[in-house]
DNA sequence: CAGATTTTTGACCAGTTGGAAAAATGTTAG
DNA sequence: CTAACATTTTTCCAACTGGTCAAAAATCTG
């Protein structure tokens, strides 16, 4: 396996999620207008000013911000210590980013895209035992190898998700509809034990992103031994069991 | 300016928690002095009043700052939030609590106790499945009743629980070495099957406070039909199979 | 290279923040 | 009733907040 994290690699973490660019539709165009200057009536030759140094300054800007927003949320993150962070003054970031909440809603739908990507791999056609497993693990991995996008995730959960409600409703429920029936499917064939696939699934989130969200704990109560980079793979040994072996429908006796 | 009553029954939760009293140090309430016998030379006694005003003020304070702090974090949430919460101005509440901290210190020493109550219940000389079963239910009970009590706990993980790390390391771990202990001695006697028992702790905790901290997005996805209150009875059921189903051991064939 | 454009910076602002001070208003024991 | 103490309100403040703006600096054009 692939037993490497730590933030250099995360950097690139959200920017390389080229898949849906969903609901944010920032045009990044610092362009300064003049009052006088107002809209032209049909603006489709709209230059790009999509610029190198504006990708990277804006990369560097989510960067930071997934760094501040994961530990503070939204509102106990200030723009100042982003700016801080991204190593450049508040007015240069806000160059980029005229609003705070800007920042946080690239920072989410982007998020979002690459949080459920696992889920959408879950395939009908294969091994229910495989494709569930898989499905673990590549949620434990995330938690192992994001856990700033994991607790970014679960601090806006704990606001009640103001800004990503709407995707949740629509698409996240749509996903989770969708593999649900996949499960459904396969406890029909009797292939799973037959139980509750919504909860199944809330389980696997919970238990996986539990090791990104409540990181501090684990260790604390792991300690020293047992707390160094090895937990993951006891989790995954562990959550594989209990899943599995939970799931695995027994000759009746 | 009317002070509007939030909700009531909520209102007495922690203080509903007669459990410990843990690490909060209110020593038994020294009465009124008079000035003849305060200025003895040797009197380290501190005027502490603490009158029936002041502990319920306190307690009004306390539950306005559990609502605000649940939901915005300690840096998100601000003092004058808590004070129009606790219906009382500003300047009114810091005269009880004279630091912003010093309610989140609180709060966060009066939850620990409440919230490891369950755990402790587990008792070694009880059945096995009972047990457990026991504590997943009080768990989820915990996550229904007291979901602010549950996103404060969170939010406080998040940040990497900078007030209550201490607590962790030692008074948390030391219980769930000893729970862990029982669980071990329980899968040496063949009641349950084998497994990490620390990571069974977590999972637990991992899938019941889910419903509580993540409660927005299992709404979300359950929608109105089967989002409504009894989705805790579904969660129960599934999570009793999950674990038990997956503990239970299995005549080897 | 000049000129145009983009990026960065420093000064600044109005509103909010945690908190201090003190005056004003209860409350209560004697 | 009244002094002593408890509580509340009013006023204030310095630091911080998100954000603006024009000018300076850097970069990109031809």
């Amino acid at each position: 396996m692939a037993p490497k994290n730590k933030s250099p690699a995360s950097q690139k973490v959200i920017a390389a999620s080229p898949k849906v660019m969903a609901t944010d539709g920032s045009s990044p165009a610092p362009k300064r207008q003049h009052k006088a200057d107002a809209k032209v009536a049909t603006a489709p030759a709209k230059p790009r000013p999509v610029t190198r140094i504006q990708r990277e300054k804006q990369d560097i800007i989510l960067e930071a911000a997934l760094e501040v927003f994961s530990v503070h949320g939204f509102r106990g993150a200030t723009i100042d210590q982003i700016a801080e962070v991204a190593g450049m003054s508040k007015p240069n970031l806000l160059y980029y980013f005229p609003k705070k909440e800007e920042i946080h809603r690239r920072l989410m739908s982007e998020l979002l895209v690459t949080w459920l990507a696992p889920l959408e791999e879950m395939r009908a056609d294969g091994d229910p035992f495989v494709e569930i497993r898989s499905y673990i693990r590549r949620k434990l991995e995330m938690a192992r190898d994001f856990p700033r996008q994991s607790r970014l995730f679960a601090n806006e959960m704990l606001r009640g998700a103001p800004h990503i409600i709407d995707m949740l409703e629509v698409d996240l429920k749509a996903l989770v509809e969708e593999k649900a029936q996949v499960l459904l499917t396969w406890m029909d064939q009797g292939k799973i034990s037959r139980t509750d696939p919504y909860h199944l699934i809330f389980s696997i989130w919970a238990t996986t992103q539990h090791y990104a969200d409540f990181d501090v704990q684990v260790r604390a109560i792991l300690g020293k031994g047992r707390g160094g980079e090895g937990r993951f793979e006891d989790a995954a040994r562990y959550l594989e069991q209990l899943f599995l072996h939970g799931l695995t429908p027994r000759p009746k006796g």
